[in-house]
DNA sequence: CATGAATGAGGGTTCATTCAT
DNA sequence: CATGAATGAACCCTCATTCAT
């Protein structure tokens, strides 16, 4: 009865292939929730902290089960800064890349970021607590960012000279603006302004700043699947609960 | 015996004073010993690292004298901000305030600043380990930076109009070089280049700026009882020792 | 339909069976894995160590298939020691039987025991790891050499009076080898001297020591089934794969 | 006043002398009464079993205290293993060396470590945990037994010829007879035999073994400063208020 | 019966702080 | 006020074992 055979054998694989499948959908469902415990805490206790009792009592799981997905507090903290990373640049790279002019670019991605950050404190807090000199070049777009100044200065776009200066003027900025989002309420001019003087700062004309201030950028709409956005609904909860 | 009696009260007043005047120096003295190791283990290792071991060793101590020091790691840090900031602002201010233009301040702060930043990557280091949202804006003179910015925005010296967007700038500006210099040798153009960038993005005009980085700013020499120079010295002795 | 219904019946019942034995069929094997697995792990890391871990991962077996086979840690190198002391008595107790001498039985099972372990040091290393006081007199006959001993010291073949003297003389000397064994190469007459001092300290005159030791003793040959054979069959291809 | 000036030398320092002294003594102290409770701990659950967390309970101090004085689990065995080593070489060496016959040597001893283990079954019982391997010849003076059986057997007073044979059965008798005596109550006998059946084993004649273990050998007395005696008086205290 | 994620008891270690001397 | 042993809370990490699939 070969037919029974193969439809046993069918069945099996069927079967492995299930399993398979719902414990790696399980597995990624638990590292999904400790990432997400692991930013809130993260943004809410910086870096250096002992984190890994308050995020595993946060996410409900047992000690061992930390384990079993990071060897170490810091494997954890590289992995939700990449992730939020990886989430942010699918999201600006493509829009920042649409004009050519580094100054566009530079103004698109500076922008959207800081509005990014107004819109979500917590990403303006885990921001603001990361240590400058560890991931901070890294972080975010910074590397992009950096990019499209450099290019700017290259090609004479900007006024401004040594590369290393602009750039930790808008790395530092950025930084220093993240903090401010996380702990104050800033005048809706705030982010404008910012942007303005940072232009101004990379060597362009009043005009031309306003201008490019001025330029007509997409409302970013994050996934509502992304690290950021599952994150505050387990804030919410939590606060409900609490 | 009255007169006996009196002699010797004389005496032992002027003994309990000698006594009082003596151990208050020798108290002095430990604790600036212990200012010193703790400005050389926090810039080495930063926040959040354990140092209280490290400083009582290099400073040839016992664990228990510490506490009569400190009550806590954390007194010890601010104190070695405090000082650090202190020794700093009776320096600078009085230059500073020499001039009654703001961008002449503002100019005259900032790049002194990062000039002894770079004379002493100590200063540098510590600075940049510092958490930008507790200490940031009240270390190493900010506040002043900050007022003359202020001012300047208030009498439209600056064309900038946020204030706090500018002052992110600057502060920013100066935590990230803080880095730099920590980190790396830059080209010498850098501080000029910084500044200048920093000036165009308070709205001076690109003249005026280069005139402002080019004024005849004195050089700044620190004291060598202050706590920098101490702790540099200390550091030497160690690296010799070691 | 009777009929049908019996002869389903039938089928039913031969798959059934067959199933049954191919289903223990492979349970022994996978059994067997996991009790050569545990054979050279315990030889390498001795008792105490984490084992576990490393077994499942020599028989590239899921952490919960073990327990299916063993309920702990304990149980499994329970498993392994009676096996390969069953293994031995299988092969060793008929040959010592073939003489009623109680000195030729002694010096029988000890020579070749000896012999065995020169031949495989895993047998050695497995044997030195375990604690004396647990299995030690249980291990690898070490009970039918205690009751030749016995029978010696009763029918007054030996000159030795406390029999728990004795025995503590060639069980600690079997230990002590299979340490010596499986850590060094030995000179060849290391075992011929260990078995004649042996002899003697049973009370044995020197020159029926000698000519006991010199008996012609039959070439033991383990059964390539057994579990030692399988398992440094299992512990070259690992050598080769790694 | 010069005399008084010394006399503030001269009491400040009998005054830091004292608290040098104190100090160093309630160190000892402490560092003894781990040793104590670690002996004690050690010969109930041997080697590789978790130990710190008992030896701290039963010392009465806090977990922290005992990383005070070691850092791991196997420094504290090994202090205890070369305390308890001490110990009893300085006690049975100069004995042992009375005699230039390394006959003699061996049999006493061999006999006064058995005739101690017999007295103290704590020392049996820790010896008989060791494993053989890693600290067994170096434990309670078997170096030095070794070296009286090598001399032995290079001056040819024993008939024994493979020296390592001979060792390993000394050695292993030795061992076997710690886990003896640690368990059971043997008869009176059984140190003789074992003796006489060892000295048969290096090849001496009946006759020779005999007059060597009747040999009088001095009783051993223990200091009661030592480990040993310290420990049985805590176990005594232990056993009484539990 | 296989699988492997989850568990959590158990043990290890550090380090800021206290306190008797 | 110096000293440094003692403290213990707080962390870190492992690994035998369970259990849902």
């Amino acid at each position: 009865m070969p037919r029974w055979g193969r439809k046993d054998m069918a069945n099996k694989d069927l079967l492995q292939d299930h399993r398979t499948r719902v414990g790696t959908e399980r597995r990624e469902k638990t590292r999904a929730r400790l990432l997400e415990c692991a930013l809130l805490v993260f943004a809410e206790k910086g870096p250096g902290a002992p984190i890994i009792d308050d995020v595993i009592t946060l996410a409900g799981m047992a000690r061992g089960s930390f384990y079993n997905y990071f060897r170490t507090n810091e494997e954890l903290l590289d992995a939700v800064a990449a992730e939020v990373t990886d989430e942010w640049l699918r999201v600006i790279d493509p829009i920042v890349r649409l004009d050519e002019d580094p100054a566009v670019r530079v103004t698109c991605g500076t922008m959207l970021l800081l509005r990014v950050m107004r819109s979500y404190p917590l990403l303006s807090a885990f921001l603001s607590r990361m240590q400058i000199p560890s991931a901070g070049r890294e972080l975010l777009g910074m590397r992009y960012l950096t990019r499209d100044v450099l290019a700017g200065i290259e090609r004479q776009r900007f006024a401004a000279r040594q590369p290393r200066a602009v750039i930790d003027i808008v790395v530092g900025a950025i930084f220093c603006a993240a903090r401010s989002l996380s702990q104050e309420v800033l005048p809706d001019d705030y982010l404008d302004d910012l942007v303005l003087a940072l232009l101004r700062s990379l060597g362009l004309t009043e005009d031309e700043a306003v201008r490019l201030v001025a330029l007509p950028f997409p409302e970013i709409e994050l996934d509502d699947q992304s690290l950021l956005k599952r994150t505050l609904e387990r804030a919410e909860h939590r606060g409900a609960g609490a």
